[in-house]
DNA sequence: TATATTTGTTAGGTAAGTCTAACTTTTATA
DNA sequence: TATAAAAGTTAGACTTACCTAACAAATATA
């Protein structure tokens, strides 16, 4: 059984695995500042975890899930998106507001709950910020990782995820009318400050940054 | 802010305040029990409940809720009552399964969780057992509380609440299909051991213990 | 490559919530 | 009412998860 510390921690070097997707190892100052401790508590679970055969690791080195660890950490990681998932379809929650109430019902323990929550929401493969969400098994549904930074200019593409989730961006996109599912098309590719000028479905011509544009998923 | 443990105590003083009718206050050991701790431990929290103004108490007397550890006490219950009832009635829960699971939902952080959740079941006033669940004011819908074991022979009750709420019970309860709205005959009462000849909806007359009657409530 | 910077670890300490064992107060009963 | 039993408290210890400050190793850079 793990405690809610160790399933954050697990969870968080899910995550950090995901970003690098390169190299799926994590450092200790990286994971500290990912969940708000300060490296030597990292330091100190660390050990723990490599007690219970969750990560491998050793003094100064790198660290890496072990398929156990891996295996508790997308357990939790399917619970957070299913969450998120019942809270803006069921409860109205926005964009922004699923995130902190769902970091605390993705410790609830009971197996039954997830699968039946699962059912409930109809098998969802994607939570709605776009993330795939873990099936029963542990499979990931996969999608297309294209940025709106990417497409050339004539090119449509139609919103899947967010890549950036913080408030001031998911704010931004619901004041732009933008969800999952809306078709983007690009207008022009400003050379000078890497902006682009994009028409959101129906709506007036705008411009929008460069950061803007590598926070959006699309498909071609 | 309360931690997780301070909920449970002054959920467990609630609780008690509502078994113990005429008097409302509790004992240390009692307490205890309740929460499966030892008496020294409770003891210990007691000094801190008594600290933040939760609770009065002086030392070897009787335990009281304040109006402010009351009101802390009621909207711990009103989740438990509404999380009990979600898993009842949208993820298909089975009586005895939804108490403990909801201990764990109770204690989830979020005024807008809870609201939202009793809107989306309809603002329901009883949870799955029959017992009250207070409202957002902390309000509590009263009902009326004749036992079973109070009836006369020929009277017929339907079914409001239960008392115990063990897993025994339920369990037993679910075998002979009573659920709440059932409607139970009393047909004989054997004063020899106190059980009585019931009949429940169409089913064949049978006989129950003055241990189960006195477990049910009824509405004459 | 020597040194400065960054990254990570160790040692020692704190707070919450738990325990056991010994003690005190209250209550029940002979 | 004296005493035994029950109820409640205190003291000291443990575990988890966190911290700060000092130190050590690894990496980057002059």
């Amino acid at each position: 059984m793990l405690s809610y510390t160790e399933e954050n921690y697990l969870k968080a070097l899910l995550m950090l695995s995901f970003q690098n997707e390169t190299r799926p190892e994590a450092g200790t100052n990286e994971m500290a500042a990912h969940l708000g401790v300060k490296p030597a508590t990292a330091t100190d679970m660390l050990k723990k975890l490599k007690e219970k055969n969750l990560v491998t690791y050793q003094k100064y080195g790198k660290i890496l899930l072990t398929e156990e660890g891996k295996k508790n950490g997308i357990t939790i990681l399917r619970k957070h998106r299913l969450w998120e998932t019942f809270l803006y379809e069921k409860l109205d929650f926005s964009w922004d507001e699923v995130h902190e109430v769902a970091e605390q019902l993705e410790h609830i323990q009971s197996p039954k709950l997830v699968n039946k929550l699962d059912e409930f929401l109809g098998f969802p493969e994607f939570d709605p910020h776009g993330d795939p969400i873990p099936k029963a098994n542990g499979e990931m549904p996969s999608f297309e990782k294209t940025l709106l930074s990417e497409l050339t200019a004539g090119e449509t593409g139609k919103v899947t995820a967010v890549k950036d989730t913080s408030t001031l961006f998911l704010q931004y996109l619901e004041k732009l009318n933008i969800t999952i599912g809306t078709n983007i098309k690009v207008l022009e590719l400003i050379d000078f400050d890497g902006s682009l000028n994009i028409q959101i479905e129906n709506a007036p011509n705008r411009s929008v940054s460069m950061k803007f544009a590598g926070s959006l998923y699309v498909k071609r």
